[in-house]
DNA sequence: TCGTTCATGTAAGACGTTACATGATTGT
DNA sequence: ACAATCATGTAACGTCTTACATGAACGA
């Protein structure tokens, strides 16, 4: 159910073509609500025979330019003040710290070495979308900021995590028991 | 195809029936990767006809009692050494998020407030959680707590977060350069 | 004996991914 | 002319959720 909000939330803020709403999601959503263009259509296609956005302009190449109606506008405020957001909980990454004791140890630190690696990464690709968003007084660049410093702070939070979990296996060829050198 | 992993993860550490380990996904991997009762019987009809675990024990009412073959260890340490987990992207709180504008600033409010709220709720379920645990010195109990530690900092992590993005709201009935009283 | 727990299985539908398929327009 | 971009749509497949369906065994 989330991509037609994620749809009517985007039209809300100004009438787009499939293919805008397409680069939107890329740029601005990839990070949160990630959509295909073959998801899009068709979701575009449903809100259209449900009356929620209409068609209000073609132009070349069969493009067709949707614009939000009443009813979609008083859709999404329901949406957004009626329904409790669904908590997020499948997380693969920590899943597989689960089972890594089905792995000799070197592996669970190379795993958590990795998870601090690539979280760094993310971070930084994080960094560079921010910078290079046009960021106005909308309200969608008030939002998309606050959107951002999650993204920073949960990076952070990953990668201190990594660290800390790393402390907490046993050194390299150390023995229970052996808390390291007098 | 993370659910497969999931069940043979959980049956490296002794052998279960598909009741066992729908009350090991309730218990420990809630969390973590979800797994209903209809899903999880399905997929180890699945891994039963792949040869990835056996049928080793048959019990009253039917029960089966699975164990993972070599080949399912074999699996398992494949998928936890050579492909990389996928990152958890959706998140329908930041979707929405996004759109508050769409809103009277007072409900982005109460919706940030809300946020703090639930994961405080969630914050306390996870402490209680952890604190129903047996923790043994297993290898299953030290990554767990590795894990459950994860929880704790994410929960704490959007607490601080919710608290900052309030800040960043004007204040109630505030206009935009009225930075407060002298 | 009667309610709860144990125990397994199937089916329909929503959602998401990948791939296929087509073609107009623009810029060099 | 030709490549890149704009622009839309469909089909097959896999995963997840919800609901339906059944019945044995245990304990009070």
């Amino acid at each position: 159910m989330s991509l037609r909000y994620a749809l009517l939330g985007l039209l809300s803020d100004r009438p787009a073509s499939g293919y805008d709403l397409l680069r939107r999601f890329r740029d601005a959503l990839a990070n949160v609500w990630p959509a295909t263009q073959s998801q899009i259509y068709t979701e575009l296609t449903k809100l259209a025979d449900s009356g929620s956005i209409a068609v209000t302009d073609e132009g070349p190449r069969g493009r067709k330019e949707y614009t939000i109606t009443e009813a979609g506008l008083a859709d999404l405020r329901t949406w957004l003040t009626t329904t409790e957001p669904k908590r997020n909980t499948r997380n693969e990454m920590l899943l597989r710290v689960f089972f890594l004791g089905a792995m000799p140890p070197e592996h669970a630190r190379d795993y958590l070495t990795g998870i601090g690696e690539r979280t760094a990464k993310d971070q930084g690709e994080l960094a560079a979308l921010k910078s290079s968003i046009d960021w106005d007084e909308s309200d969608l660049s008030t939002y998309g900021r606050i959107a951002m410093e999650w993204g920073e702070r949960y990076h952070a939070m990953n990668q201190e995590w990594a660290r800390w979990a790393l402390a907490q296996l046993p050194e390299r060829g150390e023995q229970p028991g052996d808390a390291g050198s007098a």
